[in-house]
DNA sequence: TATTGTTATACTCTATAACTATA
DNA sequence: TATAGTTATAGAGTATAACAATA
């Protein structure tokens, strides 16, 4: 079946530290899930959630999720729970669970669409605006040190290819 | 903050790639989020699952972890449950509790390592070897299609930096 | 004493179906 | 009829503590 089939595309990659697919934590081979997107997402999610929980979860209290619905509100003004599901890929009744939360803990309101009485437009509170500020400000920083190893243009071109990835999806 | 200082990004609807940090799913201005690369992760981590799930999750009963423990058993020979434990950042019950299923199933049989007998080897049945290289055999093209829009360059460049930032996690 | 793996358990996350209220 | 949101519920994922066997 050959596992070594591909190798050929990671070869002359001229990173400094450009070991093969050994020795990761583990010691396996992975050679064989290199090529999946996927796979290379959810490894390296498993620093970027470490640094979160780190620098915010843990101290702010607040999920990932809860941190990303803060910082779009932060933004954006008339947010509907519908835009919040689409953006964040999560189903109609989570939203309604996870704003339940934040709203019994003082973070956001809901406020009836008054054009179109269906929907409710979410706004953040005083306190809500407030813990939306200091995680944004965390999250300017947070990272530096522990992707110190990536350079400054290293780091803007995966977020744009990430990005890149995240803009062609459909819905 | 003002909330609305991005709200020229707004124009321009509709354009292929270029557009600010508007306008993707849901209509919303990402920017303060735009930075962080967790969410962005997320993100892209949104059609890459998507793609898992048609063309592996589905159609052959798999769960990204265990598609990726079968990949890794592929390649791999004498691999315990520690290793794979350590290599996917799942706990030691949680690793029990998917070789048990994937046992059940006779993908895997668990062997008492001789010279270590606290630990045990884990290795592949035909029937699960067979799985491992249909997987496989998939994975390789799968992601052609809904990546098109990224160079083969661009794919390459991703994944070396997401290995990057995966490869220089501490344990 | 430390390590590998298991059991028991609980908590979170996510998904679906059925419902309401509005349009 | 269709849409925004809710309720109820079940399944999957993940974490901790206590334990057994082995080193």
């Amino acid at each position: 079946m050959s596992s070594r089939e591909r190798d050929d595309a990671y070869t002359g990659d001229a990173m400094p530290d450009s070991d093969a697919n050994k020795h990761e934590h583990g010691g396996l081979d992975q050679s064989a899930l290199a090529h999946v997107m996927g796979y290379n997402l959810a490894q390296a999610d498993i620093p970027a959630r470490k640094i979160f929980f780190k620098h915010i979860g843990q101290p702010l209290k607040l999920r990932p999720v809860e941190f990303t619905i803060l910082l779009l509100l932060m933004s954006n003004k008339d947010v509907t729970q519908k835009q919040l599901c689409q953006t964040l890929a999560v189903t109609a009744p989570n939203v309604t669970i996870l704003l339940d939360r934040m709203q019994e803990r003082g973070l956001v309101t809901r406020v009836r669409n008054e054009t179109d009485r269906r929907s409710q437009h979410i706004l953040l509170t005083e306190q809500g605006a407030a813990l939306a500020r200091q995680a944004h400000e965390t999250s300017l920083t947070m990272e530096n040190e522990p992707l110190r190893h990536l350079s400054a243009a290293e780091r803007a071109m995966l977020i744009e290819l990430l990005q890149k990835v995240a803009r062609h999806r459909r819905v």
